[in-house]
DNA sequence: ATGTCC
């Protein structure tokens, strides 16, 4: 995008002042170079959020940001239900909170190399990955309720994680108010068979080593150490969630009309918050977000299994799981003002700071962890949550690299294999289902992630702990 | 993202 066509308000910070329909300014969070090369979609999209009836603040844009459905993918916008405020299906994103865990195993590299054939082999056999994946977890028509209701508590009291996890996990494992009636058969169904699998696109479950540390005491109280070895794994809600995106999309677009919304673009569809088809669709997803939480945590105790199959005794650690997909009630101070805001997070990941009440004791002092996964072969970092987020961004930072290439585009220029063997010569170790997935999720095809974490940082948004680089990686 | 178009 050129970047004249923004208010520059510092280096980091690039708005877009009200026009038309307009009801709030659009911000957008990057350095100049990332302005120039993102999606020209995301200043028509960002502008497009900042007119939907509620709207508090300003619609935002993470550095990462690209177009998506609808909303941008690492957009922020948070919506007033006593002003009229909105909830939208496309500003959630279909995959509801999809995320990132990151677990701490205290296994240097070195070791971990000597097994990481072995290893991979077996987290690929064990692991199920890839479009229609299923794992060898089915549940009856109870069990469903029971795990739409319960997120992770749920996996831990059925015996797939550890209790001490929970504080670990957003909302403590299980998000409040799922309302398990408001989705539909089809998703459910569709979910059967797919609890503990990873799925496909940019979903993976990584190994990777601590190679730079940037915040040594935060680095000390995550217990992140450089030469030692973790395991981060992002993926999301799978089939139930894609569905409930999808039955709801339809319905918005409705409801949308009924409440007299004029939407500049039909894939902006959305229900007031205080409207039954609003409250069905916040019950719906929040069940969504309990299936993301479950499935994440049903990984990663898969994950243990094998990793003390190779390293007996081990214990991994979680040290944090984050959703990067969701829309959720917070309180916000707005004009010196504390105000309950529905706050949607599409490819936006919560950046609480120092001190949130929210945190669990161990994490207070330093904020909370803010997990960004690198695309596959490049770096990941770990950030930590700065106060200075609740202004800017609602207490957000971006999630990721963000696509350079469309998967279409990246499919043509690379082949697969290739992929696999120039990753393997960096000693690398790639495995994955679909070689047609594999060149579309090219190392080439996303930005530098790098470039986009610094800028999350000079922002304000958050600040960096730790560089991680890949050693296995399970694609889906 | 997604039983990649019921």
């Amino acid at each position: 995008m050129d970047p004249a066509r923004f208010t520059q308000v510092d280096p980091f910070t690039w708005r877009i002042e009200p026009t038309g329909a307009m009801r709030v300014p659009a911000i957008i969070y990057a350095d100049e170079a990332l302005i120039q090369g993102m999606d020209e979609k995301v200043h028509l999209q960002a502008s497009n959020v900042a007119s939907l009836p509620g709207i508090v603040g300003a619609s935002y844009a993470m550095p990462d940001a690209h177009w998506g459905y609808g909303f941008p993918i690492g957009g922020v916008a948070a919506f007033d239900a006593d002003h009229g405020g909105i909830v939208s299906a496309g500003g959630v994103g279909f995959d509801i909170s999809c995320g990132v865990r990151t677990m701490l195993t205290g296994i240097p590299v070195e070791d971990l190399k000597r097994v990481a054939h072995g290893l991979a082999q077996a987290l690929y056999r064990d692991i199920p990955a890839g479009v229609g994946s299923e794992s060898t977890i089915s549940l009856d028509d109870i069990e469903m309720d029971d795990m739409l209701r319960g997120g992770a508590r749920w996996a831990v009291d059925r015996g797939w994680g550890e209790e001490r996890d929970l504080e670990r996990i957003e909302e403590n494992g299980r998000m409040a108010g799922a309302r398990p009636e408001f989705v539909s058969n089809r998703a459910k169904e569709r979910q059967r068979r797919e609890m503990g699998t990873l799925g496909s696109g940019n979903h993976y479950l990584e190994v990777q080593a601590i190679d730079e540390i940037y915040d040594p005491e935060a680095a000390r109280i995550f217990g992140l150490q450089v030469g030692e070895v973790v395991v981060t794994i992002h993926c999301g809600s799978r089939g139930l969630g894609h569905q409930i995106g999808s039955d709801f999309l339809l319905e918005m677009v409705g409801a949308a009309k009924e409440a007299g919304i004029i939407l500049p673009d039909k894939e902006l569809a959305c229900a007031p918050i205080n409207s039954d088809a609003g409250r069905r669709y916040i019950g719906a997803m929040r069940a969504g977000i309990n299936c993301a939480l479950a499935n994440r945590e049903i990984l990663g105790h898969f994950t243990r299994r094998i990793f003390r199959h190779f390293f007996p005794g081990n214990e991994l650690m979680l040290l944090f799981d984050v959703s990067h997909n969701t829309c959720k009630v917070e309180e916000h101070e707005v004009d010196g003002r504390l105000r309950s805001l529905h706050v949607h997070r599409k490819g936006a990941t919560r950046a609480l700071g120092p001190g949130h009440p929210d945190l669990p004791d161990a994490l207070k002092a330093v904020g909370q962890p803010v997990l960004i996964g690198g695309s596959m072969g490049t770096n990941s970092y770990v950030l930590a949550g700065l106060a200075t987020s609740e202004e800017k961004s609602f207490s957000s930072a971006c999630h990721g690299a963000g696509r350079a290439l469309s998967r279409h585009a990246a499919a043509k220029q690379w082949g697969g294999r290739q992929v696999v063997e120039e990753l393997a010569r960096r000693g690398i170790i790639i495995c994955s289902p679909s070689m047609r997935g594999v060149a579309e999720e090219a190392p080439g095809a996303y930005k530098d992630v790098g470039a986009v974490v610094v800028a999350a940082e000079k922002a304000g948004l958050a600040r960096r702990v730790a560089k991680l680089s890949p050693l296995v990686c399970i694609k889906g």
